[in-house]
DNA sequence: CAAGACCCCAAGCACCGCTTATGGCAGGCT
DNA sequence: AGCCTGCCATAAGCGGTGCTTGGGGTCTTG
């Protein structure tokens, strides 16, 4: 009593073309294989499906009501080809980005808009986010891409995820306005200290902790216009990847590259195998292509020239 | 790029299961079998479908869209498969009867009747009409069946058509109150006739040909009610077959059996094959018995003690 | 009346599609 | 840490589905 769907699909053929032969010819089958389909689909209805006549076929009330279904079948057989079709081709897609505050601002914009003119079809959704959440997400599928970075190497929390690094940048000093660079980190060990993200927090105190001490860390703001503000008046010392003063720089305060401050690893996080879904992979290569352009002026510049 | 449509319900079950492990088991396979068909399914998609993790599978957007369509394509297999299994339990179903007046009037509504009570979902259409119309109705798929007669034997144009014989029939010679039973047909070759239906018409000349005679027509008419009337009036004589007789019986008029008007065949037309489908099964059955029952009342009783 | 259309049936064989067997990988338990 | 147990993929083998060819029957058509 269980129907074959594609015996279904044969029946259908069968009725449109209004005779076996003329069915099989369609099918580029001959007429006993489609013969023998019929035999079997109505020998699992129960119920005849075709009256055989010397002219070809013509359906019973059960055919009939098969057809119907068929013709639906057929239907979302052949819209679920145009939707995987559009996916394919980049007609249509979606793709859930999460990203850190300093890339969403530099990278994203330019690679989205990109990919926008390109592609029309594809609709990317940003969604602004520290790796420590974005990971988690892209790991449970609410996401499928992650913005991510890790100091002195790819993030460390990386379970079960493939990471794509796209550029590595130096972290730079960030300090009032007048200062001169120091020689060292350890110069700055009585100074009041601003603290980032967590991430960023927890690299500067290893950072400092290496140069022999540990920093007072008086402010804390994950905002990189509210970090170099305060810098800019005087209210502490900070460390910035150089990404987060390409995406604002206050006019005022002194950037200088430290060696100590160790490098920053930006890249993408995706699930395993996400990578050959075409719209996350045109966003990645897009993402790669601005990164590739806009990685030398980071890595590049000497900030200390200021 | 064409998709196969058993392989899309495969995936169904697998996001469903959530696991190639839990698909197969559900659908009593081994889990390669599964992982088979979706690199199949996903080589004719073109794009991934699903993203596999330590812990199962989850599907892409790709997947996600297969899925949709694959839930109507299962819904409308699932359906089908109530429409037909109502179809071939007697739950559902459609018959178009064609039959001639006298039958309509006497086997048909007994029958129907009685296939209504058994199987209140089949709906039985009756149309009322000659063997010359019914017949050709029934070949060209307009009718499933139809209730006709031939004079001495089935009707000659079943060309195509198979026969299944209900009743044989007397036809009575039907003569003005007060007559008596004529010796032969021969002995009314000056009476005035009425003629019936065309079929009638044309074996009742046949007969008095036979017996030596153009009978002279005086009146036409296919309603038996009229005919009787005509006959009581003393307008003329005629042959009723006796199921005539047995809808309706005017109480004056005279009729007796004579061998010479031959004998009407009774019967069921339908296309070969159509004896298969159930809901037609089962009229034709009822209204076997139903013949079974009235026949030997039919054929019988002598009209003659009247 | 033969030719051509339609159908069914039977037998053979190729390939699809399932199975068994094996390996890799990640997470969780002891 | 190391094993164990999920998960999935791959490879090889084999059985059965499902196609083909070949032949026969029936009804319409020229």
């Amino acid at each position: 009593m269980a129907l074959d769907v594609r015996r279904l699909l044969i029946l259908r053929a069968v009725l449109r073309a209004g005779s076996l032969t003329a069915a099989a010819r369609e099918l580029g089958w001959t007429q006993p294989a489609v013969s023998q389909h019929l035999r079997h689909l109505e020998r699992e209805a129960g119920v005849p499906l075709l009256l055989r006549g010397p002219a070809g076929v013509s359906p019973t009330e059960a055919g009939f009501v098969l057809l119907a279904r068929a013709d639906a079948v057929a239907a979302e057989l052949h819209a679920a080809e145009e939707e995987v079709s559009a996916l394919a081709g980049l007609r249509a897609g979606r793709v859930r980005l999460q990203a850190f505050p300093s890339a969403a601002a530099t990278l994203v914009p330019a690679a989205v808009g990109a990919l926008a003119e390109a592609h029309p079809g594809i609709a990317v959704g940003l969604e602004e986010a520290e790796p420590d959440t974005a990971l988690p997400a892209v790991l449970a599928g609410d996401a499928d891409l992650a913005l991510a970075f890790g100091y002195d190497g790819p993030p460390s929390d990386l379970s079960g995820l493939a990471w794509r690094p796209l550029l590595v940048e130096p972290v730079l000093l960030v300090l009032p306005p007048g200062t001169s660079a120091p020689p060292g980190l350890a110069a700055l060990r009585e100074e009041p200290w601003i603290g980032g993200c967590v991430r960023c927090r927890g690299h500067l105190v290893d950072a400092c902790r290496t140069a022999g001490f540990d920093p007072h860390l008086r402010h804390t703001t994950d905002d990189y216009v509210v970090v170099q503000n305060l810098v800019a008046r005087g209210l502490g010392v900070t460390a910035l990847p150089a990404s987060a003063l390409a995406a604002h720089r206050h006019p005022d305060v002194v950037a200088v590259p430290l060696a100590e401050l160790g490098l920053r690893h930006v890249g993408l996080a995706l699930r395993p195998g996400a990578e050959a879904v075409p719209a996350t992979a045109a966003l990645v290569a897009e993402l790669e292509r601005v990164a590739r352009h806009t990685a030398p002026a980071h890595t590049l510049t000497s900030e200390a020239a200021d």
